[in-house]
RNA sequence: CGGAGAGUAGUAUACCGGCAGUACACCUGCUUUGGGAGCAGGUAGACCGGGUUCGAUUCCCGGCUCUCCGACCA
């Protein structure tokens, strides 16, 4: 892509109204823009990467037999008043012109249980894995910390159907390591940890936490074995129950979580099917939750330094960023541009009129896309293009293609 | 929802009870071209409502918005 196609400029200052890491980097370099607090637009550059993450979770999700469906964000009182939830405060509730109580959603259980009714009846029916990448409403008390925590995000929530307690066990382990995988891809370490299972079960329910001091949770955690447990439920919790190392205490972001329902939804709105002996027995439910937008922020907030972001390869909104700075050197790297795009190889172009050097390396630095590529008249006189990652400080001079053999 | 702070141009800021200034960005021209370059010219601004006052962006009151701390957070 041509960089002055993107339509966001970057900003050499970031505003005052939001004093987050993510904030701050993710409106300077233009990927996204805020219209009220906790509401988040995303630019061309911000959505690209919201898109590669997207990908990420999809490809994972899949691979545990999850399939996608997308359910709406306008919802009938009638389906909440089911589960006496529509007193919830966390939901935005508006009326339409008849006077309809509508409600905006915040979760999903109640619709995804109502849909599988006209749709589980037999066991033949079970197991599925549903889910969706969607944009959940809440009216949360506080929005904060930039695209962190906000009143409009996008969740992936998958939800699982079974025959029995054993096989959701059996699932939720899958889907447990779904969730490893998807975070380590988009280049985060992220405790597995054992959290409240709230109304809904006895056991834990289980938390993704990257630390951060960004983050609004507080963990405990061992650093010799993957032992983890919120604060809240690991009261004098002084050494690892596993290894009896002394537990480590960090504050974190929470970016994924996934508890089992039971029959919680199934009983009260009687979702259930019929065994071989057609005997009715209720359909055992669990749910998976991750937000994308909030791994961006987080992401962010765990890879940057002074100049600015440094994507993870994987999530970064483009692979090269190519950086003429002579006309001679414009002329090489629209070559190298469409060598690039011929490959496949997601490639942005500084084709902006008239910039220094030093303004064209800021913004580079800036919006952190892994690969930087510099083309000028210095490296044309030697046949070579000047490479340098994001993430390390040298440079190197080498041909072009050698550069595509390192990339593609 | 409790407590605190802040609202001046696209962004960051200054001053002031009497013509609102600067930097960056943006536009024009010239110069420059390996780390946000220079010169000249230009576009663009006081959150809303009320009060005090000859006069309010400035002082007072109310509202709205944003941020922070706390509460909340399937």
């Amino acid at each position: 892509m041509l960089q002055s196609r993107l339509f966001s400029h970057t900003q050499k200052e970031a505003p005052k109204d939001d004093p987050s890491v993510n904030a701050r980097l993710l409106v300077r370099g233009g990927f996204v823009d805020k219209l009220m607090a906790g509401v988040w637009s995303y630019m061309p550059l911000g959505w690209r990467v919201l898109t590669r993450i997207n990908h990420v979770i999809r490809e994972e999700m899949e691979a545990i037999g999850g399939v996608e469906l997308h359910m709406p964000a306008l919802h009938p009182r009638e389906i909440w008043d089911a589960t006496d939830r529509w007193k919830v405060e966390e939901m935005y509730k508006l009326k339409d012109r008849s006077g309809r109580d509508i409600g905006l959603g915040w979760t999903h259980e109640e619709i995804i249980t109502h849909i599988a009714l006209s749709h589980i009846s037999s066991y033949r029916d079970l197991p599925q894995y549903v889910f969706q990448i969607q944009d959940k409403f809440r009216d949360e008390p506080r929005a904060k910390s930039g695209v962190i925590r906000g009143r409009e995000f996008s969740m992936k929530d998958l939800y699982s159907f079974h025959r029995n307690q054993e096989d959701l066990d059996v699932f939720y382990e899958k889907a447990k390591h779904a969730y490893r995988r998807i975070f380590e891809r988009v280049g985060l370490t992220a405790y597995c940890v054992e959290a409240s299972g709230g109304a809904f079960t006895k056991e834990f329910s289980h938390e993704f936490q990257v630390l951060s001091d960004a983050g609004e949770d507080v963990i405990v955690y061992c650093s010799s074995c993957d032992f983890a447990r919120n604060q809240e439920v690991a009261t004098d919790l002084k050494e690892c129950p596993h290894c009896h190392t002394t537990l480590q205490t960090s504050k974190s972001i929470e970016v994924g979580n996934i508890f089992k329902l039971g029959t919680k939804f199934s009983d009260i709105l009687g979702l259930a099917y019929q065994d071989e002996a057609g005997e009715k027995c209720s359909v055992v439910m669990g749910s998976y939750g991750i937000g994308p937008g909030r791994l961006m922020g987080t992401i962010v907030e765990v890879h940057n330094d002074s100049r600015g972001i440094v994507w993870p390869v994987e999530v970064a909104p483009f692979k090269v960023h190519i950086i003429p700075l002579s006309e001679k050197g414009e002329d090489r790297a629209r070559l190298l541009y469409q060598e690039l795009e011929k490959k496949g190889v997601a490639v942005l172009l500084d084709d902006r009129k008239e910039r220094t050097a030093g303004e064209r390396f800021s913004d580079a630095d800036l919006i952190g896309i892994p690969w930087r590529v510099v083309v000028s008249d210095k490296t044309l006189a030697e046949e070579k293009i000047e490479v340098k990652k994001r993430n390390e400080t040298d440079a190197t001079l080498m041909d072009a293609a050698s550069f595509l053999k390192l990339v593609c």
